[in-house]
DNA sequence: CGCGGCTTTGATGTTCATCAAGTAAAGTGG
DNA sequence: CCACTTTACTTGATGAACATCAAAGCCGCG
């Protein structure tokens, strides 16, 4: 892992995630987890991990956008999902496999949140209720990069492309204007197309007045039928 | 859910599942999920249950295939997995949602334990142990879930039919000859080509002498060859 | 300044879905 | 048990969708 371990400034017990996820925690396993977590910045660009690493750390993004994925041994990439603040980057093999068996880099930088994976097992080992909250929470993140999944799969190239521009506006930015956080190659990753296809169907959505595009900016100026493409196609 | 309990002539105790799963249990909470657990058989072609039904049960296979499915609006299925004995039938979501986001139905005649979800759930958050185990067992089963999403996304026709026939060979008889438990049909829904292209790609596979069907009888021929097909195409 | 990566568009060809038509197999009701 | 209906399977022809190849402009960076 690169990057230098910040000054601990967070507090748990002020932690947004506490109230979703850590209010399971006695008072001695929070101070437990306050004193031995680590916060690690991250710029745009940096690798967190890679597949085939060894699992050190059970982690979660406290702020920023990273993106999971896959490289195949010609050295192309497959994303397989963008996650944002308090989503999980450990999926849910960190607790029984060794390895990472994914990637995980910075789309725009962020703080990793990051607890021993051993120190994190113990405490899941003598708190059922934290067991029970953190397998559903992870449960939600894997059901949703399923979702997603299946969701890409049966969609022609006009609806994938619909589909993930929605999915920056609506989850991600939560605005119809924003700047796109990946490259045209790394959509194309993500919704399984190539890169020349999705540049030429964002300047079919551009022509028919659906988006406005000014390089890495885009502006959804009909969500309607953005939907619809998205639904349809 | 259709069909009527077994007599449930499983004694916990010597469950296969228990080596794996249940050893983190009490004696107590065995006998309290023994008694209360319930067996249903169901025959090929049943739904064990739909889309948006509430979920009830937290359930498993003893024996058979069903296949995890959804319908999109037009009508259309979308096999999710198909899931062979000791495979949990309930996704992550079991915990944490109160519907299904799936259909099961029956590819081979099965038995299914199920465990009340209350029950399920207190014991859980008694017993961290169990919990942990749980969560590593369930996150297995997404794990492989979202890798078969991505191999098969990357692959071409050619590729997905030969990583599809690989995984009925290898994962789930064991045998280089096995009858289909699906359809062609299903084969598309599963892999997300169509049924006609299904047909071709098994046909050219035939004529290139690298599996021999009969029907719903698949032989491998040349393992070596599919293998290469899987992974080239 | 020049190199490499990102973006864009066009031309071309392959792959794949769709449509059509027919055979085989399996279920249904009299 | 047979006629009938439906579903599954198969092949061919066609066209649309999509990947690939090629070329050029743009931008940031050493």
């Amino acid at each position: 892992m690169e990057g230098h371990p910040m000054d601990s400034v967070c507090d748990c017990s002020q932690c947004e995630l506490r109230k979703a996820f850590f209010d399971s925690f006695s008072d001695e396993d929070l101070g437990d987890i306050c004193r031995n977590k680590t916060e690690f910045p991250f710029l745009r660009g940096e690798t967190i991990f890679r597949e085939g690493d060894l699992i050190r750390y059970f982690s979660y993004l406290k702020s920023g956008l990273v993106k999971l994925f896959k490289t195949d041994p010609a050295g192309k990439d497959q994303i397989i999902t963008i996650a944002g603040p308090y989503d999980f980057v450990s999926l849910l093999g960190v607790f029984s496999d060794t390895h990472q068996s994914y990637s995980v880099s910075v789309l725009e930088d962020a703080v990793l949140c990051c607890i021993d994976i051993e120190r994190m097992r113990e405490i899941a080992l003598r708190n059922a209720r934290f067991s029970m909250n953190l397998m559903e929470r992870m449960g939600a993140v894997s059901n949703k990069i399923i979702r997603e999944g299946l969701e890409i799969r049966k969609r022609n190239t006009h609806g994938k492309v619909a589909y993930i521009l929605l999915k920056f506006c609506k989850d991600i930015y939560g605005e119809c204007i924003f700047d796109l956080p990946v490259s045209r190659r790394e959509i194309a990753e993500n919704i399984g197309m190539t890169t020349e296809n999705v540049i030429r169907t964002l300047s079919e959505l551009r022509k028919e007045k659906v988006i406005r595009i000014n390089g890495k900016e885009i502006e959804v100026v009909d969500p309607a039928a953005l939907e619809r493409i998205s639904n349809y196609g």
